[in-house]
DNA sequence: ACGGAAGCGGAATTACGCTTCCGTTTGGCG
DNA sequence: CGCCAAACGGAAGCGTAATTCCGCTTCCGT
């Protein structure tokens, strides 16, 4: 009644993978600044067929990030299936730079920023973020990494580390190293002992 | 005689002055979205006169940048005449993100990535990079810093701080936790124990 | 004071992407 | 098959912001 869930013409659900495809790639490469004409032609489609599958560009950013942050979830509910808390903790890090990598639009839209409705982002972000916060939980309670660590600080640490992947292109040496110091910093050897 | 040099009559430095604190208000908040428009406009000035002192918005906004990469220069020598090595590093770091915070301009061009010709702008860099590699150096040195840490990784890791900065405007508590956790990683205790 | 080079103002011009429109084509049900 | 709603293509329309142009005004040396 609500819902008129009309099945979609055979073409027209090809055509929109076509567009998710390619809309992808170039978002992946361009960030947000990736154009619709080039995305349509990409796609080996027109614009209006473009625009007739989502009403605008945000509509069509939102989409592929949101997809984005989908898969995401489904890593972090994988690494939360890690026996060890320590070795689920860097699982989870690891895993959620690796899906970044290579993706600026998606690398943006983790750091934030762009802000504007994403209502349905959003509300997949926080999808993650319940599991990603039980991971850090368990990890802090295990003692394997500082006591005072919150999920909080694991997404502000792991978008630095985003950040260095988005503004050092090229090569992932730079971010790995990054990620090394960072990880180096919050865990704590088996047995016990605060830095301070 | 390659230098022409032509004084610059009175009410032209005045207003180049304005057009100067007017960018720098604009490009600080907004980034380099400020319009020339509203730079003008703040500066109480026509869009003619804005363009006689600069010829492209891309000229301005490297003036305003090389200007606060020149302060920063200054502010890494006076870090550099602390005494105390471990001191001297975290002067040098904390200076580094006092200088960038509430400038959104400023903050990209530490990032990188609008990477253009910025040729002055990265000569200033480089002078800056010069003496903050003398204070990294002399605090690996000391051991108060873990050992393997480089010139190189002091500026990821204070820009992934930066990014905190910019992604997360508003109060300056998460960018100062992120630095907080930083430090503890990257610092030792004045013993001597690396952590793995 | 005066002349003219230097400087100013701001409307008009451009450039560039997103978005809309509408005539044409096509999938798939009866 | 034949129909026609659904889907397509892509050129034209718009909005926005940078940049140009040029007639008018203001310093400043003589």
């Amino acid at each position: 009644m609500t819902e008129t869930e009309r099945p979609m013409r055979a073409d027209a659900r090809r055509n929109r993978e076509r567009i998710m495809a390619a809309a992808g790639e170039l978002f992946a490469r361009q960030g947000r600044d990736a154009q619709m004409e080039e995305i349509a032609a990409r796609a080996g489609l027109g614009m209006g067929t473009l625009y007739r599958h989502f009403p605008n560009k945000e509509a069509l950013l939102t989409a592929m990030v949101g997809e984005r942050f989908h898969g995401m979830a489904d890593l972090a509910r994988a690494a939360e299936a890690v026996a060890d808390p320590g070795e689920a903790f860097e699982v989870l890090l690891r895993t959620y730079l690796e899906a970044a990598d290579g993706d600026a639009a998606f690398q943006l839209a983790l750091m934030g920023k762009d802000g504007l409705e994403w209502e349905r982002v959003q509300r997949q972000k926080a999808e993650f973020m319940e599991v990603a916060g039980r991971i850090v939980e368990r990890a802090v309670a295990s003692g394997r990494v500082r006591a005072d660590l919150t999920p909080a600080d694991f997404v502000v640490l792991a978008n630095g580390v985003i950040a260095t992947m988005y503004f050092q292109p090229g090569g992932n040496a730079d971010w790995r190293r990054h990620l090394q110091i960072v990880l180096d910093g919050i865990r704590l050897p088996p047995s016990g002992d605060a830095a301070r």
